[in-house]
RNA sequence: GCGGCGGUAGUCUAGCCUGGUAGGACGCCAGCCUGCCACGCUGGUGACCCCGGGUUCAAAUCCCGGCCGCCGCACCA
């Protein structure tokens, strides 16, 4: 049997810098990841690949990014929800140690659910009904309350506050300045970049369950009227989206429904235009980075995973080499949190729209940009007929766009290779070019094949004469001689070339 | 968090049972060689054997605790 898939993948990525454990040294705690060079690269690659295709490529609702605080205020998060929300009732059982979840464990024995309740109200419920460790039977301790959100102190005053358990939350509470200074007019989106925690109880499978990790998200600020007219949704509405129904994820071998934007809607199988347009949208963006159509599927959450305020949650799902896994989430948030921030602030935030006071509904699409990035690790590696890896990564976001290579490091091939290499970086707007003359031709090629370099650029005795190089492709191996002043033009050209298939 | 298995150079691994402080391969670096897909030669680098404690004259090896990883259970906006 050969080795897991995710194996190969993280030993490749921690021997060659796209990411490796936190504080490695000194035997950090798990859920956390360092990116290294090349999966740094990759993530600004990605970044800004979802900034062209779902902000600056949107000419018809405007969509701003903002850059918020990661410490949040107690206050903020206690009117969001999360504070209560975030936060798990679990209890010790005295005799044998044993730690469960009390809302859990009484569900479970008397099918009850304590869903709201108190910390004291739960307590009561279990001294009431006698509920003992089901392990042992011992008399259970105290409830106490396990937070999901990294709790922290603000100032010598030790004002508490939290790292943000969601960028979604600064959108939220910067709506109104937003509004005001952008002369926003609804529809409109927020976006942000960045850094959220959740302090999961055993974070695994590597990029997986992390405890700080990168969302991309977007708040789409929608008059509730105006729920199933996207301006630009005729441009997806014959894109086919797979969708995993309620009613099959209950049978026992549920099948995917796949069906156009326009029919998803006009079937009530999704809620609105907008929850739609963005399914599509992220089917296209998926597919543009090489994960096959029948590998994508949208999962309607089932009425208890999502909050009461939900109006349909869809997960992203890939299917992985363990699983379908999600890797964005969609929800329509109607308009909870911008009325709920509202009350709890005294501010209003409401706004102008028909000439009346509306609180916008929200849609979510939410990307989580760790898992994008391994889904595209699993997805481009393969092994030429050699056995020797190569990362066939979308030429977009691959992280390192050529290397420039001296086919001898003698008779003046190594000085003219790297003239070339410094004449790609040394232009306006330059992307990644790296230089390597170390070892064999045939190393240096396996070498880049492994970390995805799109193009090699081999400089031989012919380039001495007449000024000529051979570039070769990655996944075809073919090479093809071009003059040494159209290389830029060629990489570029290269870099935005749509995946195939 | 519970249970099972595991942790030896950057990577893979021998040694562990039957204590005597580590050997190989690949990689990496330097030089030679090399006229296009991990060539060859020479030299070199690199492991307080996951951490802490215990037993012992002596611990990579035996015992205990911890950390981390994998699998299962539980958990997972």
């Amino acid at each position: 049997m050969t080795k897991a898939l995710l194996d190969k993948i993280v030993d490749l990525a921690v021997r060659r810098g796209i990411f490796f454990p936190t504080a490695e040294i000194y035997h950090g705690p798990a859920g956390f990841y360092d990116l290294g060079p090349l999966g740094s690269l990759m993530k600004h690659n990605i970044i800004q690949y979802w900034r062209e295709f779902f902000i600056l490529r949107e000419t018809k609702i405007n969509i701003y990014e903002i850059d918020g605080s990661i410490i949040l205020p107690y206050t903020a998060l206690k009117a969001s929800g999360h504070v209560d929300k975030f936060t798990d009732p679990k209890t010790e059982c005295r005799r044998c140690g044993r730690i469960y979840r009390a809302d859990h464990l009484i569900e479970e024995v008397i099918s009850i659910s304590v869903e709201g309740k108190s910390l004291e109200e739960i307590e009561g419920v279990i001294a009431e009904h006698n509920i003992r460790c089901p392990s042992c039977g011992g008399e259970l301790g105290e409830i106490k309350p396990h937070h999901l959100m990294f709790k922290t102190e603000i100032g010598a005053a030790g004002e508490v506050a939290f790292l943000r358990p969601e960028t979604a939350q600064n959108i939220f509470l910067d709506f109104k300045r937003v509004y005001y200074s952008m002369r926003c007019k609804l529809p409109f989106g927020i976006a942000q970049v960045g850094r959220s925690y959740r302090n999961e109880i055993s974070p695994r499978q590597s990029l997986f369950r992390l405890r700080e990790f990168t969302q991309m998200e977007i708040e789409m600020f929608i008059a509730p009227e105006d729920l199933n007219t996207h301006p630009s949704f005729d441009e997806v509405r014959d894109v086919k989206i797979r969708i995993l129904t309620r009613e099959e994820q209950l049978k026992e071998r549920p099948e995917v429904v796949e069906i156009s934007a326009k029919d998803a809607v006009e079937e009530g199988v999704v809620p609105n235009q907008y929850m739609a347009y963005y399914l599509a949208r992220e089917t296209q963006f998926y597919m543009s980075l090489g994960i096959p159509f029948e590998s994508i599927r949208f999962r309607h959450l089932l009425p208890e995973e999502t909050p009461h305020y939900s109006g349909g949650n869809f997960d992203l799902e890939v299917r992985f080499s363990f699983g379908w896994k999600e890797i964005v989430g969609n929800a329509y948030r109607t308009d909870y949190d911008l009325s709920t921030h509202s009350r709890f602030s005294g501010e209003e935030l409401a706004v102008q729209h028909n000439g009346r006071k509306v609180t916008p509904h929200v849609i979510e699409p939410s990307f989580g940009i760790e898992r994008t990035l391994y889904a595209l690790l699993e997805f481009s590696y393969s092994e030429d007929e050699r056995g020797w890896p190569v990362l066939k990564l979308p030429r977009r976001v691959s992280p390192v766009k050529a290397a420039v290579l001296p086919l001898m490091r003698k008779d003046g091939l190594d000085e003219k290779a790297y003239s070339i290499y410094s004449s790609l970086r040394r232009v306006p707007n330059p992307c990644y070019v790296v230089y390597d003359d170390t070892g064999s031709i045939g190393r240096r090629y396996a070498r880049a094949d492994e970390i995805g370099v799109n193009l090699c650029i081999t400089i031989d005795y012919q380039t001495l004469e007449d000024d000529t190089v051979t570039v070769r492709d990655r996944d075809t191996k073919q090479q093809i001689r071009v003059k040494a002043s159209e290389l830029m033009d060629i990489i570029t050209k290269d870099t935005l070339r749509p995946v195939i298939g």
